[in-house]
RNA sequence: GGCCCCGUCGUCUAGCCUGGUCUAGGACACCACCCUUUCACGGUGGGGACAUGGGUUCGAAUCCCAUCGGGGUCACCA
């Protein structure tokens, strides 16, 4: 590693899945780390034992190489198909783990002690807390006392002792009585007056190292030049300015990305799923009086006083949430990248959008436009933290959807039949063996016929499925819409059923079963009986074969379903509305 | 409340640093029309913003100040 090549990095705390949010923090550390042919690393903060989880960490990292951002730097990963990620990291003592590196923080901890610039404290969790609370009552703010036997630059032998003997404890920084500049790369100065720092903790009861202090030592062992991180940081930075003059460490350079919200400006987090899930149960309940807790919990397959509880607020249950959404067929809002990812986005729009999200090339396209659509490859060619924004944004999925929807437009029928397919063989796993069944040739040609008449009415994977409804049921296995019925069939007499009657045997012995010949058979028809087009018998004849008249157009319709099952459909039809 | 950050269409933003070319451009959403066998796709057009008030200047979205508004942060979480 050359001196003067950039190391930015991404952190996260391994307590739960990738937040929407964190991805584009890591977007955007990759892409700057590219730009600037540096390295990209990725560091698990795992120093708060009682959150963190392996399955977490593992589950984090599945979904960042899903989205394309892969590190040069961090724990190896390895995926199905032979994949690996960070097999060339560097070799770093301690490893990417921050809890595996406690020895090292120890021995930091220890040079700071013994140099006069922190001290063991004894009060306990409870005391402190007592003190806040009477200061804030007081409307004053909390800072922690020094105690009268710190003196800045001393060692404290006393302390040390106790500590040693074994005496419950925290470490404690000695802060600095000056003013701390942040030269900030997307803020520009930002500076805080002497006295503002407090005599924070290093080293937890526990013995881990307190996120400060970790961070601080990380960054310098690691290499770390830039550190990119969203503006609630902002508030931590002087700290760790303080800390690393402390201790005699370079002060990275810092650049602190605007925040991400939701449409109501509140912070996106994983509760507003528990939300949404609770709005829809009590709504369900308010509109059938039938419901009750017991029974919507029996139609969740969940267990009920915990439902009860859920829907009182008492708890946001992220499994009780997903099967209410599930049983009451709404889609929770999605906050985390398994969201995304489960309802059928595609990474490359969910990156694109993200890249926007705070950023923007500031390019002008030819015809005038502003660029907005780009890949990886060109984020990472022409990123910049000059263009990164200040100002906070609002998450939009409408337009996120919108991406996503010109990212499955921009795929070829084939393309898009084997992402389809791959995502419904993992989340849709019933729908997947209906449409595909074995995956023969035969079968697959007709899929991707499908897929190719359902494209350009998706917007989601998932949402895919809605037009390929009438593929999904059986011959009998669908209502005729009432309203559509009367519109398309008995409207002018029965007209529409008398032509749909006349039109079977036209059908029937339609050799040719393809788009072509069957769109120029109903043309024909059409022609035959004076209609003025194509209409008088197309919607009746989608009423018959999907129950609404709604359908792609007839001549795939008609293939996918396949000869017998249209002249089946047509017979039922004319059997149940004549 | 203290400290800190921010303020252009409903939303994401271009323009701001280097005042005039801005009767403020684009995207998503919305509305209308066209295309069309339906639903979509696509095409054309439309409504829609410089938070407010003071300065500076011949001239301010652009520079300065104040006010108002929004946000972050004040843990032995990260």
């Amino acid at each position: 590693m050359s001196s003067t090549e950039v190391v930015t990095r991404f952190a996260p705390s391994p307590t739960g899945h990738l937040h929407i949010g964190g991805a584009r923090s890591a977007l955007f550390c990759w892409a700057y780390a590219k730009r600037m042919g540096g390295r990209f690393m990725l560091r698990i903060e795992d120093t708060d034992a009682a959150r963190s989880s392996d399955e977490s960490a593992r589950g984090i990292m599945e979904d960042l190489a899903w989205l394309g951002i892969e590190w040069d730097d961090g724990p190896r990963l390895d995926l199905p198909g032979g994949r690996v990620i960070g097999a060339h990291a560097r070799d770093i003592e301690g490893g990417y783990f921050q809890a595996r590196r406690v020895n090292i923080y120890n021995r930091e901890i220890e040079r700071l002690v013994q140099s006069g610039h922190a001290y063991p404290a004894f009060e306990g969790s409870e005391e402190l807390d007592a003190q806040r609370k009477a200061a804030t009552a007081a409307k004053q703010t909390y800072r922690y006392p020094r105690p009268a036997d710190i003196t800045p630059g001393v060692f404290n032998a006393d302390r040390w002792d106790r500590a040693q003997r074994g005496e419950a404890h925290v470490v404690r920084f000695v802060a600095p009585h000056e003013e701390i500049l942040v030269a900030d790369r997307v803020l520009g100065d930002v500076r805080i007056a002497p006295g503002e720092l407090d005599d924070f903790v290093l080293r937890k009861a526990d013995g881990f190292p307190t996120y400060h202090f970790a961070v601080v030592c990380d960054d310098e062992l690691m290499g770390v030049t830039h550190v990119l991180r969203a503006q609630e940081h902002l508030a931590n930075t002087p700290r760790h300015v303080a800390l690393q003059r402390a201790l005699g460490f370079r002060t990275p350079e810092y650049g602190h990305m605007p925040l991400i919200f939701n449409l109501d400006k509140s912070k996106m987090s994983k509760r507003d799923k528990a939300k949404a899930a609770r709005a829809a149960l009590k709504s369900a309940l308010q509109k059938d009086p039938s419901l009750s807790p017991v029974t919507l919990a029996a139609g969740m397959g969940a267990d009920s006083s915990q439902v009860a509880a859920f829907i009182a607020g008492e708890n946001d249950s992220l499994d009780i949430a997903a099967r209410a959404g599930a049983y009451l067929g709404i889609t929770l809002p999605e906050i985390e990248v398994a969201d995304f990812r489960a309802n059928g986005y595609v990474p490359s729009a969910i990156t694109n959008y993200l890249a926007l999200l705070g950023w923007n090339p500031g390019v002008k396209t030819p015809d005038g436009k502003d660029l907005e659509k780009f890949d990886m490859p060109y984020l990472a060619a022409h990123f910049s933290l000059e263009r990164i924004g200040k100002t906070n944004s609002v998450f939009d999925r409408v337009k996120l959807a919108s991406f996503n929807q010109d990212a499955l437009a921009a795929m070829s029928d084939a393309e898009f039949a084997q992402g389809w397919l791959a995502w419904m063989r993992t989340y849709r796993p019933q729908e997947a063996a209906r449409l595909a069944g074995d995956g023969s040739p035969a079968r697959m040609e007709r899929f991707t016929l499908l897929a190719g008449a359902v494209k350009a009415r998706a917007k989601t994977y998932a949402d895919a499925l809605r037009p390929a409804g009438f593929a999904l049921c059986d011959d009998d296995g669908y209502t005729f819409d009432p309203a559509a019925v009367k519109k398309n069939l008995h409207a002018d007499d029965g007209k529409g059923l008398s032509l749909l009657r006349a039109l079977r045997p036209a059908l029937a012995t339609l050799e040719d079963w393809s788009p072509g010949p069957i769109h120029a058979a109903i043309e024909a028809f059409a022609g035959a009986h004076a209609l003025p087009n194509i209409g008088g018998i197309a919607q009746p004849l989608r009423v018959a074969l999907a129950g609404v008249a709604v359908s792609p157009p007839l001549g795939e319709t008609l293939t996918i379903l396949g000869k017998d099952s249209t002249l089946a459909r047509i017979d039922r039809c004319l059997a149940s509305a004549g």
